[in-house]
Parts: C-alpha cells; sequence; structure tokens
DNA sequence: CATTTCACATGACAGTTGTCATGTCAATTC
DNA sequence: GAATTGACATGACAACTGTCATGTGAAATG
C-alpha cells in the first residue's frame, strides 16, 4: 500500500499549495507549471492527479473553503443571533484576515474574478456560498434568508475593497466602517423581528 | 492636422474597447494583440498610443470610471442624504447593471483583481474609490466618512457577489438583500445625526 | 516637388499557458 | 523471480503573452 499513500499525499501537496495560491494570487496564479515546479514535480506528473485545469480549480476552491471554514467555526455557542454577527464581522473584518489572504476565505479572494470562470467553478462557489449564509443564520429556511446574504455581501466586499487599496491606514477605516455597519445592521433585524 | 485627428481617433477606440473588455473580463480579457485585432488593427501598433500594458491599463480604468460615473450622475439634487443613498443604491444593485457590466462599475469588476495588480493599478482605483466616497456624500471631511466606506462596500461587494453567481433567482435575492441594507442603514444614519 | 515625419504593419523574440505521448524505474502482483 | 502496473519525468505541441526592431506608405513640411 506504499504506492497508494504516495500518490495520496503527493496529490495532497498540490491541492494544499493550489489552494493557498487560489487566495494570495487568484486564478491566474495557479499555473500547472509553476504549481508542479514549486511542489518538487514536474508538468507532466499534473494529469495523473486531475484531468485538467479547471479540474484543480474547483477542487483547490474546495480544500481552500474547508480549509478556513474550520479556522473559523470556533464561535461560543448559544449566542443571540445578532451578537454571533458582531463576532463574526470582527474576525472577518480583521486586519489579520486581510493580511492573510493565503489562509482567508477563498469566496472573498475570487469575489470578482469568478464571474468570468467556467461554469463549474462558479456552481462550486454558489454552493459554497449558500453553506455559508445558511448555516450560520439560526433559522433554518428553504432558501437563503436575504439578512445573511446582506451580511455576506458586505464582509466579502469590505474585506476585497481593503485589499485592494494601497494605504494602509485607508484600508484600516474601511475594515472600521464595515466592522460598524454590521453591528448597525445586526442590531436593526433583531430589532425587525422583536416586532 | 488631419493626422493628429486620426491618431487621437485610433486610439480613444483602443482605448473605449479596452475600458469596456476591463468591466467585461477583467485584467485578463486585456490581452494586446487580441484588443488590436478587434480595433482592426495589428499588435505592433499599440505602443505608438502607450507605452506599456500596465500604461493602457490605468488609462482603461479611468475611462471607464468616467463613462460609468457621466451615465451615473444624474440623480435629482437636494434630496436628503437618507433618499439619495438609497436611490443610488436602487441603481447600482440593480438587474440592469449586474447584467451590464461592459458600461458598469469598474470598481465592482475589478474589486477582488486589483489587489494582485501593479501598484500604478492599485493606486488609481484607490484614486477613484476616494472620487466616489468623498463626492456623493453631504459634508466635506478630510477623510473619506466611514458611512460612506461601508456603503460602498455593501454596494460593490453585493455587485460583484450576484455577478458570481450562476442561479438566477439567488443573483436576484442578493441585488434585493443589499438593497434593503443599504436602506436600513441609510436610516440607521440618519436617525444617529439627529442626535 | 523633395524631404521628413510618423501611424501602423510585419515579423520576430523569449517566455508563458494547458495538454498530451512517450519513456523510465520502482512498487506491486502472480 | 517474471510480468505488470503506475507515479512521475522528459520533451514536445500549438497557442498565447508583452515587447520591440524594422519596413512602408501616406500625410505634413519645407
Amino acid at each position: 500500500m506504499k504506492r497508494a499513500e504516495q500518490k495520496a499525499a503527493t496529490r495532497a501537496m498540490i491541492l494544499d499549495l493550489a489552494a493557498r495560491r487560489l487566495r494570495e494570487e487568484g486564478l491566474a496564479g495557479n499555473a500547472v507549471h509553476r504549481l508542479m515546479r514549486d511542489c518538487g514535480l514536474t508538468h507532466g506528473g499534473f494529469y495523473v492527479h486531475f484531468p485538467s485545469k479547471d479540474a484543480l480549480d474547483v477542487a483547490a476552491l474546495e480544500q481552500a473553503m474547508a480549509e478556513h471554514g474550520s479556522r473559523d467555526a470556533a464561535l461560543p455557542p448559544g449566542l443571540p443571533t445578532a451578537e454571533r454577527r458582531k463576532q463574526r464581522a470582527r474576525r472577518y473584518l480583521s486586519r489579520a484576515h486581510r493580511d492573510d489572504s493565503a489562509n482567508g476565505c477563498p469566496l472573498a479572494a475570487l469575489l470578482s474574478e469568478v464571474a468570468h470562470a467556467g461554469s463549474d467553478l462558479r456552481e462550486t462557489f454558489q454552493h459554497l456560498l449558500a453553506g455559508i449564509v445558511t448555516d450560520t443564520g439560526d433559522a433554518e429556511g428553504p432558501s437563503p434568508p436575504s439578512e445573511e446574504l446582506a451580511l455576506a455581501a458586505l464582509a466579502m466586499g469590505g474585506l476585497a475593497l481593503a485589499r485592494a487599496v494601497p494605504d494602509a491606514a485607508l484600508s484600516d477605516a474601511i475594515l472600521s466602517a464595515c466592522r460598524d455597519a454590521t453591528a448597525t445592521l445586526a442590531d436593526a433585524y433583531a430589532a425587525q423581528k422583536e416586532v
């Protein structure tokens, strides 16, 4: 069984690096040749593990989301919805997350790029987004609750914007503004529900 | 003077197409060869008009923003801030804007991509963003008001997300959710100011 | 009308992209 | 121990990237 072990390990190495690159440099950063070279391999062996570049992109996006999701999960349970939403935003819209895109949320990293990508990747993107906006809300509706959709757009938009801007002070101001706005929205949503 | 006229016309044609492509397909869509070919020219003549591809990207971004800004401008004057913000969001987060990215806001189109771009382009991006968030607010502060920053992040994030997702119903839901959230935020900001 | 200028074309360059056919050598199987 | 499998290497392919050197023909200038 040493054979299958080796193959799995190699595949994991490729996928891990691809998942990191995808978030650091976007879709363009994941060239097959460079990816394999940086794994200590040559490009030819790539197709032993993945049928195509597009298939790698999909797998890397899923892998990236799995990594990010697991590190993001540990919020204390039993919190009221509004408070949980604020705490989530505090992490998501932090300087740490902005500066460590390699281990961050891949949806924010690909936010504008995925619109021009192949349909497989877009399907995957949507699926992962749906996972976020449904399982973090309290109620389990059939369609994603509009409150969560808006909060997701604010969070991803704010993070992407903070990464786009070169001036550090402005970047910080964007993060802070979006955190505040999330709190305002969360409170407003909670107030609506009490009526 | 027919000479300079010709050159200006050709340059404008290249720049117009580049500005459209930039928004339709992102930075990767603006290949020199394809761009010139689709203008009825050959790639060699490109460097008569622009010193480099990067310089074109910068010029195209500015051009795109100028086009979009002029079509966006016509809001009735004298409106209260909250109302103006809601109306702006109603246009920005419309299906029409989502489906016509070629003539839409370039900042949303490049939202996640610009983080990996050259510093010239990022500088330009920041400058154009600053133009939006300062001149549409009522007060003229030295640094961009945090309210406008959050609203911008919500608007661009929502638009990018709506374009990313393949399912039309979910895409519509995202737009609608972000419009509602903008209204909620605008009202909350107005209420804060009355204290 | 002769000369100069210059917008653009042609063609090349070195590097990149994704993809595959073939070769090789070690692990597995019989 | 012989035969087979399969993970990966080598090298090629066509198409693509940005960039530039040179050629050309027409407009501008004297």
